[in-house]
DNA sequence: AAAGAGTTTAGAATTATTCTAAATCCTTGT
DNA sequence: ACAAGGATTTAGAATAATTCTAAACTCTTT
């Protein structure tokens, strides 16, 4: 587990690393992903960044958005025909979207499947990044697979289960 | 391998099996997409068609479209932070989305990786359609990996290879 | 041939995102 | 401390993708 101020030391040392400045908004807009373990999209981060920074513009949300996921502090994932979702979960993981209530859950992925997915690459294709979506139904499931207090964080990359 | 007409013939059959009916717009949408294995947008498909129907509207274009995913002729793909892409390959594969040129190349899935990707879900996780994306570089790769020839269609879901 | 459902059309509206140019903020050299 | 210069933020305009709306059209059935 990690605190704030670590997290926020985490994003200043990347930013620095990668020529960039550590900035209030940054670092307000990095605060609030990492808050609430969801998906929001960049509407919704503008809305709760805006009760602690009332002048920050959404173009802002969306630059520092962009900013994180360069310096890889977060993840962007896209839903069929949906506004852009962040995800603040770093590990290894897929998405399962849940069409009846619209919710996303983060699943765990067992490593070597990660690697055996690799596999089904021809030569020559090289894949830095891989996306799994699941699309259906989670029944009776309201709570996120990953619970808050054991997921993976900046400084325990892989989660504590 | 299947001519026109039989394709024709599949999606009249489709339509009328889900209560809708087979119109010429339809039709023409769902044959632009067939003649080129390619991931065409919604306005590239409209581009297309207007020289067979200058008529058509880009509306009709997206009625006709969601229709078509709808009876499951085509599917959806989304990329990130780009326009919707719409897929004629409905055999079991991935996308790979070279970030270099911006080609899409589809990437067979055997089955068993696919069994395996459902494995990962918990208990009353009940997944209808598994999406997986790659991202990185195609090293001088500039042929599709599942040739026309030998691609999946309405009578041959999986392809003759 | 009238009724009624389904479909298409053009254009307006909406939504998500990016662009632009001016203002502001840091950092660094002096 | 202070000016220069680059980085960042801001508000609002612009763009792009998609959906909505309402009228017109087209089948199918009676």
């Amino acid at each position: 587990m990690n605190t704030p101020s670590e997290n926020s030391a985490t994003l200043t040392k990347r930013l620095i690393d990668s020529g960039l400045r550590p900035t209030a908004q940054r670092e307000v807009v990095f605060k609030v992903i990492l808050e609430k373990r969801d998906h929001p999209t960049a509407d919704e981060i503008f809305a709760r960044v805006k009760s602690q920074m009332p002048t920050i513009s959404l173009a802002t949300v969306y630059n520092c958005l962009e900013t994180l996921v360069q310096c890889q502090l977060i993840r962007q994932v896209n839903l069929e025909r949906a506004p852009t979702r962040y995800c603040p979960n770093l590990h290894q993981h897929a998405h399962f979207h849940d069409e009846t209530t619209g919710q996303i859950h983060d699943i765990d992925l067992p490593i070597e499947l990660v690697a055996q997915l690799h596999h089904v690459l021809p030569a020559g294709f090289i894949a830095s990044s891989v996306e799994l979506t699941f699309r259906g139904d989670a029944a009776g499931t309201a709570q996120p697979t990953v619970p808050a207090d054991c997921a993976p964080t900046l400084n325990n990359p892989h989660g504590t289960n």
